[in-house]
DNA sequence: GTCGTTTACTAAATCGGTTGAGTAAAAAAT
DNA sequence: ATTTTTTACTCAACCGATTTAGTAAACGAC
């Protein structure tokens, strides 16, 4: 390993001390205007960079993000992470990133790693596991440290910080909306969520609209899946066993698969069924017929996270004492071939 | 920032020496095993972490790896990030992570970044900038420091390092001697990576396949995209213009958007136009009829790529120096529903 | 009882920066 | 000409760990 040129080099190459060196690159007005060209050019020639880890370790500023991510196969937090990448680039800042796995315990020795000085912020969108379990020590802890967290997209009340997520409720009530609109009677939900908030929203949403337009819910029509073995028997069962005219899923998933389904039992799509999936992503507008949609923005929540935690990390050092805000995104329906035209 | 607890207060605490406290957490025999336990204790039950910067400063082993992918919304390159961080988190190792936007800019960017000390190995796949422009200095100028680089997927010879591959002549090979054997007999090529070596090394596999079949290749069957937006037109000039009946896409979406145009053109898949396309995502499974594709076992790149790189980390502290590997890993050809039967 | 070993700990240097206090010389003010 | 201020540096402490060299006290051997 070669040993790069530090501080000391530069201050013995010049025969002055360390500390000059290390004012004159940080433009400080101790050092003569001649000198600091100096130093800065033979700094810059020999390619000088300040050892990230000495520097943390005096100012408390690395300019280190730590990202918390359930799946990155999921093309929803693929879509966030570069909204997050983004930004943080743009603002010099790096990323640390993590992949919970749906995990409480993964998610926890993340959240322990990062959390002695290893980042000035943190990222996070909870995994199922903890959500599930309802345990977010590990989170309050952190933010105890005085590290700054913004929650995105999964986010639970029993932490206090920055929160961006979308209007799952709206998008759930919007979707239904158009589905009843759009002359569909006996619509049901199809939910691989219901351990996570944003499925509980969801589901609301649909109910509200239901009530709202004078349907009454059916619970043969609400279908929520805990293990993704029995998704298939449980929604041909609900193809088989009930008339249904409409379908929304909660994720892509979920409304692509069921699609695939009803058509191998005969039913034409839009006709017989609408569908309209959760999560925007590339699957949608590539199967046929493709399906109409409720877009996340996943790369806009994970840019106004990102915003959002780089300004807390800078205000926290003027001990300014911003309350915790929530920003609800709106969502919006890409309306697509799997749901019948609003003039009917 | 509540500030954490430090060898200091520890030592405080037991009226001993930083350095006591120090050998006694890591276990030094030069402390006694009543006080190794007593401090032990101490440092868990006050959820003592060593200060990461602190550390890194002094020993050089900081068990963080660079990763830079070109972009993470290609699910490619997430399955082998998913392989990356599996790895990497099984030998708690964290990762800082970058995407370079297939810009040579922003790879060099990145490079300089992690160069001083933040990573003690890289994980990197070329972007097409870097890869077109064939400027490797900033690569040359990373390894030249003594970090060791592993390059995944996408390659260059110009860079002394450890490499892992996918076996792209030979995958592009079976998949063409594949179309051949299934009764296609003017087979075309669309690739959109020609400035990217792996899409020269599959090209030349489609190539040879046909030369060993005996059939002459036509330069009008080879379309070389370049510009995103020409897709289309190409294509619909490449369908209109020859007689076509197999097709061999060069990633996901030259397959399918390729299979889009052909059907709204008339042609019957599989029976007047096979297709195989490179890179076995989501999007293949389905879309219908489903794609034959050439696997590339994203994950598992991710994978070795990532052990190989730890090995040389450890190793280099003990100086040893192996040759550099590249390890070429077989792709395999998942046949589904867009190419004919064999027995036909 | 003296000398050599262990045992169990401490002191202090070190990693590579940052930073406030201190200082000599030059410049400006009176 | 003397005092004050400014300029342009240097000193040294500090961040929080690791690690080498050193040292008292206890122990064992002959």
């Amino acid at each position: 390993m070669k040993r790069s040129i530090t501080l000391k080099d530069i201050a013995l190459h010049f025969n002055v001390s360390i500390s000059t060196v290390s004012k004159a690159l940080n433009d400080s007005h101790d050092i003569s205007i001649a000198l600091k060209a100096k130093i800065k050019e033979y700094a810059r020639s020999n390619n000088y960079r300040p050892n990230p880890y000495a520097r943390n370790l005096r100012k408390k500023d690395n300019r280190t993000i730590g990202v918390v991510i359930p799946n990155i196969l999921n093309y929803f937090f693929a879509q966030v992470f570069s909204g997050i990448e983004k930004v943080a680039n743009e603002n010099g800042y790096n990323l640390i990133s993590c992949i919970s796995n749906e995990s409480l315990a993964k998610e926890k020795n993340t959240i322990e790693i990062l959390e002695r000085g290893l980042v000035s912020g943190l990222l996070i969108s909870l995994s199922e596991g903890t959500e599930k379990s309802g345990d977010y020590e590990h989170l309050k802890s952190f933010a105890d440290n005085g590290i700054p967290i913004v929650m995105f997209d999964r986010v639970t009340d029993l932490v206090a910080c920055d929160k961006v997520i979308i209007d799952d409720f709206n998008g759930a009530f919007e979707a239904t909306t158009h589905l009843i609109r759009t002359g569909c009677k006996n619509i049901a939900i199809i939910s691989p969520l219901d351990n996570l908030n944003i499925g509980k929203q969801r589901l609301k949403g649909y109910l509200t609209a239901l009530e709202k337009n004078g349907l009454s819910p059916n619970p043969n029509l609400i279908i929520k899946i805990f293990e993704e073995e029995l998704f298939e028997a449980e929604v041909r069962a609900l193809l088989t066993r009930n008339r249904v005219d409409g379908i929304l899923g909660l994720e892509e998933f979920s409304a692509i698969n069921a699609m695939k389904i009803a058509m191998s039992l005969g039913y034409e799509i839009p006709e017989d069924l609408s569908i309209i999936g959760f999560t925007n992503g590339q699957l949608p507008q590539y199967v046929s017929p493709r399906i109409t949609s409720v877009s996340q923005h996943g790369k806009f929540i994970g840019e106004q996270a990102t915003h959002k935690l780089i300004q807390r990390i800078e205000n926290n050092k003027e001990d300014s004492m911003e309350e915790f805000s929530t920003q609800k995104l709106k969502t919006s329906l890409v309306i697509r071939e799997s749901t019948k035209p609003l003039n009917f």
